[in-house]
DNA sequence: CGCTGTCTTGAAAGGACTCAACGCCGGTGG
DNA sequence: CCACCGGCGTTGAGTCCTTTCAAGACAGCG
């Protein structure tokens, strides 16, 4: 299986031999979590950081009262705390959805890269930045939509994130995420998610069963989401020189 | 004046004379932008990325449908838009809140240093990061805290950034934002807004008038907005090798 | 002195929450 | 092979936080 991350990176332009060797070489130990394992501890150091090779994950904020806040959602391919290597200790947890398959990159490795691969350091760079731009996505729904529009601009960028990895056919795809869980990362009980739920399939815009989602009207889901799929910038080039 | 992006980076470890003279070099060109005045538009792509030297400004992220959402308030020495350098078109404007003079940093010259200055190269990164930092704060406090306490947690952020620059005597800052700012900031109306300042003033916690903030009870202001700090990396060391 | 942006207040309406109970289903073990 | 169990989804009713609309007060500025 060629690496996810390298495909990931190539998105957004081609990388020498000696680059892709390098990722090969950092990413090459690996380690497989159970469903809601924890991958990451919130509050710890870890001297690596956890490329989502394989499965769903999530990462967590639990606030000083515990409440949950989930603030992120990783896709095989993306890096579920790359801001580890530079920002301790992690103010996230990461726990696994589905049966997870990750690779652990030491942080010893990407600081080499920052000192000897300006591109891929670029690059590396990047990737927190399109993590951020979706931390900012979220806020915009969780600050200024309604419950049924962030629900709906969720799974448009569900759906976008997956389809780049080949994970969507015919505009359905697989959703290991609880009720619970959506309720958590967008900032709505458990019960109200149910209720938004049953509204969308009600507006003839999604079918949900056995942990499938199918879009049955892309167009009106995204103008319910006000869905503008740009701050993924899943194509955009990176500059090498 | 010493260059305020200077003093930042060097709270995280001390830059050499080299380092220093380079980002002397990148930040002399300078701009001021009057009240309200929009600094970056949203959906540009500038050329440059902007370094609040002096003032306050604001992030901006509009919804298709016109809803305001404030992603992130800026102090001197923070960079609003550095995200800007690797990821275009720029999804949030920056518009100043007070006066302000900005510096305009060319993504060339960024560019230059993640080639010939690693350990430049991750601070900056670093800067980022606590960017994203600060936006997983407040997606906890958009999605599972109410009104009150957002509003004071908040304030608690507010207080330490400001801390850290000399800009807070005896717990009591200048705080030039309006309440229909803080609720495009923290998903509230500015009616609610008004009322939820009543009740932390009523509450004894804090004093604003004339846009001082006071902060009078500053343990049970955190308390209330179950704040703790660490997210905001003020003092983290950052390895140079 | 009047204008305009900001703050304040009141009342009614609505979105979302809590609590509590029930149904469904796959997995486990006897 | 079937009963039990636990996780997850569904439903109903009452409550509460927050919004909307509308109007008035206040304050700085030209």
């Amino acid at each position: 299986m060629s690496q996810p991350l390298i495909r990931r990176l190539e998105r957004h332009g081609p990388l020498t031999v000696q680059e892709k060797e390098v990722i090969q070489e950092i990413t090459s130990r690996t380690t497989v979590f159970g469903p809601r394992e924890e991958i990451v501890a919130q509050g710890s150091r870890p001297n690596y950081s956890s490329l989502i090779v394989e499965g769903l994950a999530a990462r967590n904020n639990y606030s000083l009262d515990g409440r949950r806040q989930i603030t992120a959602f990783h896709v095989p391919g993306d890096f579920a705390d790359l801001h580890s290597f530079l920002l301790q200790p992690i103010d996230d947890g990461v726990a696994a959805l589905t049966s997870c398959t990750v690779a652990m990159v030491a942080h010893s490795d990407l600081k080499e890269i920052t000192k000897s691969y300006p591109y891929l350091t670029r690059a590396l760079w990047h990737c927190t930045l399109i993590d951020a731009a979706v931390h900012r996505a979220w806020l915009t729904a969780l600050g200024r939509m309604e419950a049924l529009e962030r629900l709906a601009h969720f799974f448009c960028e569900l759906r976008d994130r997956l389809d780049t990895i080949g994970m969507v056919q015919d505009n359905s795809f697989d959703l290991p995420i609880t009720q619970e869980d959506l309720g958590d990362a967008f900032g709505i009980s458990t019960v109200h998610v149910n209720r938004v739920l049953q509204e969308l399939r009600a507006e003839g815009l999604i079918t949900s069963r056995n942990r499938t989602l199918i879009i049955n009207d892309w167009e009106r889901l995204q103008s319910v989401g006000q869905y503008n799929p740009e701050y993924l910038h899943v194509h955009q080039p990176l500059e090498r020189d």
